[in-house]
DNA sequence: GATGAATGAGGATTCATTCAT
DNA sequence: TATGAATGAATCCTCATTCAT
């Protein structure tokens, strides 16, 4: 439970003063995750350092550290949250009744909250992006993610193409999921026309990539 | 001869030295450069210390900084050659010869030598993946690999769609290599069949993205 | 092969550069144990910080950390020669022509090196006082060194009372290097005639101590 | 009753409200002070930190410091106490009708209940010993817990060769302090036969180390 | 050219202490 | 009075870079 850093003081009653200040807390603590996300945007994780978090926040380094008790705390508590309404969007995402949609539609369907939630949430990203380093914070929130995902794209591939092997749906899972991470870099490095443009030339892929495997089951 | 450590220096005249001097310090250019590689492969550009580089060298830090101005210069030159290697010594992956052949074919000739080549270097891979923060200005050198890349792959895209919008061939591109390179990851993480089954997936990816182009470029 | 990186370059010759700079190493080193031997001594290991000795011993911190990993090992580096020293005067101290001698003339042929040895290194002293807190450094260097020293009292109390059972030898051993820690505090806190009293106050206690044992047995 | 954390306050009218409030910050103290002999037992003077002994209170470190202007402070009145309990609540040690006794049973009417206090309460051990560093200016309540029983040894010395040198007697207390607190540490670190053992030696210790002192007082 | 010592700003983290509530 | 958030200097340590030799 994050935010209530140390305590289990105010439970119920009329004592304001406590509530005050845990008030106060929670929104220091939202305040240091809003600007850790700010920074981790900007500088990615390994380059983010506590102490321009808690300039970033406007307070002092060893504020930051009432709340959290190292910079890997930060990642993970970002994350965590961020991975929660992450969820929350995957969920509607994959809405049993997109899957009856026709492949264009199932893709918008499927792509356009997802990427929305990227867009609104660009530290979510950068925080998934520390992979390849082994050691790194969220290294495991991570593969969580990736797995998760993976297996909902397996989910929906089986759905619209039930009588392929196993090991093809696993690679064509993993390529979308790559192709839907490389487009994504591409579409929250522009904005506007731009951004538009290729979240459709990423949709025109994935069709054109999907289509075949799709008609050629569905069509007989 | 004092200050030169190991002896062998002086071995005749004069007239070679000044050639001489100028190969050992390709030499030194050279090894500094696969040290950095292997750093670079291992910890990943941003993690990689001008220390570690210089140890791995075998040479003083106070040498490194001899050829190269900082570690950025290092990692632009390494990039630099790697690409030309990529071109010189396997790919002959562009060549205009290429661009005659169908499109299934030139996918083939030209993504199975840069493929090879990224197998065999991954340092390459190493230097264009590090710290590619989406939203932020991609530090100098990887802006210079990716785009010199770009433009060769806007290249051969103008020359199959002569047509197409600037701005459309410059989404497309930068589509293409995304895909290329979420798909080499794959590629690289597996091995034998498995890798084989991801290079021929990320070829029917390319494929199905890019025929509806260049068939209605070609076909009148 | 010109350029030899790592060490070992100057064996012979006449090369005279790599020597000074080794040289001049050496001095940093020597300085740096040197200063590390004053703050540890005015303020013991614990509250000894690294920027302290660096800036006693007029340097930046990097530099000392060009020489020793961590502030551990400077303790131990400085405790290892420290203990090196001691194990010369612990040697001369214990020479086996002083078992011959009456007690008090032993006492003196004993911890007069002694004394003048932590004397003039204090800084062992210093060093050798972090038992008590578990995880400090010099832990086991302090063991070694503590039970060494037992040892050796427990021989020559072995010589001087052939008959004493060893349970009780064991006793009066670490009584009498308890007896010599305190005294050893207090005269090294003095200096001059108070120096000297509490010196001779201390061979005044082991005397006492130690005659009536010692009488009984060789009396006869 | 807000802000009091741990209940059972208020229970009546007012008229007992300042008193109460004076019991209240009495617990208080105590309950810092007990708290913080834990902590310095667990960790020594110098690596308590005043957080861990607000926490281990159970209250605020803003609380600790309504109470203590300081860390030192803490320890001063801990040391005090301790010092002030060893008198009255054990130590009839140096009760004046002892000094009319013969050394040996003088030595085992003072020590056996000051051994005794300290195998009860480590903590005043641990505040004598902590950061003992032997040259530099112990800090100040090491000095007053020091100094106080320095006073009272050299008192009872006083008591017993009133015509000694008071240097001699600043010396000799000072010695018995020493051999006191090593031989204490051999106490404390056994238990039993050992430890009854180790109460014997230093029993015999001092008196033979005294016994011609007041033995020459005392004869005439 | 080569060396490796030297630099010093910066990173994460801690902790005695203060302050608003 | 109690709370716990806030402070900021200090800690150990790292690393890109420079300098004397």
């Amino acid at each position: 439970m994050p935010g209530t850093p140390r305590g289990k003081t105010t439970e119920s009653g009329e004592t304001g003063a406590p509530r005050r200040r845990q008030a106060r807390g929670e929104r220091r603590v939202a305040q240091l995750l809003a600007a850790a996300a700010g920074v981790f945007c900007r500088t990615g994780y390994a380059a983010a350092s506590t102490n321009a978090i808690a300039r970033e926040a406007g307070v002092s380094p060893g504020t930051l550290y009432q709340f959290f008790p190292n910079k890997e705390a930060i990642a993970i508590e970002l994350g965590g949250q961020l991975l929660k309404r992450a969820h929350e969007t995957h969920g509607q995402a994959f809405l049993p009744e997109n899957l009856e949609l026709p492949l264009p539609e199932l893709l918008d369907a499927v792509l356009d909250p997802v990427i929305a939630f990227n867009c609104e949430n660009p530290a979510f990203w950068a925080l998934m992006h520390g992979s390849g380093i082994p050691g790194a914070a969220m290294t495991q929130e991570h593969e969580e993610l990736h797995s998760g995902l993976l297996t909902r794209v397996e989910g929906v591939l089986h759905t619209f193409c039930p009588q392929a092997a196993p090991a093809d749906l696993t690679h064509t899972s993993h390529m979308i999921l790559g192709i839907f991470k490389s487009s994504l870099d591409l579409i929250l490095a522009h904005e506007g026309a731009e951004r538009a443009a290729y979240i459709a030339e990423l949709k025109t892929v994935l069709l054109r990539y999907l289509e075949p495997m799709v008609t050629t089951t569905s069509s007989p």
